[in-house]
DNA sequence: TCTTGTTTGTGATCCATATCACATAATTTT
DNA sequence: AAAATTATGTGATATGGATCACAAACAAGA
């Protein structure tokens, strides 16, 4: 994927666009990398190409756990992220690479003059931060009112495979519960005959 | 509060403005007033002049329980408003008046007109949307992380006033638990001395 | 003032998840 | 192949909050 391959740059001028890229900082970065701590202030937004970036939350005070957000893909920017760029306030999560990334990091300055040029960038803006707004808002529900076993079942369902290969440490972060409950519960629907369970891989039935 | 008191009116020309407030309807509604509930589309914005909205979210499935996700005052717009407005989709809350209002509906063509030709405007959604995004994310942190005692000292807190006028009942219900939870809690702070409870109000000492 | 509805207090019980503490199994390293 | 590491299984126990079930206190109407 290519930096103009994004829709919001078909209504700028070729030069306009030139300018942007010529702005634009490109990176890759390995699995692992801490992209920014919830407090940091970003002065750029990160237009992803490939990989994968996870958005996470933490407790204020000192404390263990942490909850998944959302993941950040291929075409997609963070909405995190974005505030903090623009009105340069501290950012209100952390996000780290989940799949070894490369993108585009666009200075503040270009996004600016984006916002107030391209109809089609405050559009696009405006899709990303009703798509956050609702997993977010889904996130609190599913915390507040379902049980894990249901939580459980569904993000095996929206993983959208039949082999899931993840350790159960893994989901476990990512729903915020321990990491004996998720393995309690994977137990329960292999004898229920739903799942095979094998290191490191969930297979469903 | 006038509408034109609204900061970002001040970079539209005078007929602009007219433009806008002769699509506007002035409405006045009583406490508990249901303005939508979670699914409904909208077709206008609230711009509230005076009282208080609560915005708040339900189980998916039919169930008991709800968790107040913000309130809206005088000078303040809905995000979840704002969205399903703009992209015309499902609000992902349900909003209900918690303090008689007066505001004006404005309709979709016009947010739509003001979103491409007002940097104001533009600017006054995009901190609004991280102030709203700011209480989502710390509520699911207090939700997920801290414990009842915590989130309910936090409140009292938070209302700012050493005399409190509200039932447990209210409270739980804004905090998503159940009132002899809130009974229970209160009692403990009441007996460490923190503060004293009377029938409908609390006072901190 | 008597009645009725609302609010609060509190015990009893239940349940889901956290936490601790290991045992065992599978993989990787040496 | 032995040792070390990582992943999983599972019991025991603790705990916070939900739910049920009332009783008592208070407030407002009749």
């Amino acid at each position: 994927m290519d930096l103009f391959e994004y829709e919001f740059f078909n209504d700028l001028a070729q030069e306009e666009k030139e300018k942007i890229k010529e702005s634009a900082k490109y990176i890759s970065l390995p699995i692992g990398s801490q992209l920014y701590f919830e407090g940091d202030t970003n002065q750029d937004i990160l237009f992803l190409k490939r990989g994968k970036v996870k958005v996470y939350i933490t407790p204020q005070s000192i404390g263990n756990g942490e909850v998944t957000l959302y993941y950040i893909s291929a075409g997609e920017q963070c909405l995190v992220n974005t505030f903090s760029t623009i009105t340069q306030t501290q950012t209100l999560a952390s996000a780290v690479v989940d799949e070894s990334i490369e993108g585009w990091l666009i200075p503040r300055e270009s996004i600016m003059w984006l916002m107030n040029n391209s109809q089609s960038y405050r559009d696009f803006k405006i899709e990303l931060c009703g798509q956050r707004l609702q997993i977010v808002l889904d996130l609190i529900k599913s915390i507040k009112f379902d049980q894990l076993d249901q939580r459980l079942l569904n993000w095996l369902y929206v993983q959208g495979k039949n082999q899931i290969k993840i350790t159960h440490e893994k989901i476990a972060a990512i729903l915020g519960v321990s990491r004996e409950a998720i393995s309690r519960n994977l137990k329960k629907l292999e004898r229920a005959g739903d799942l095979k369970l094998s290191r490191g891989c969930i297979t469903i039935l």
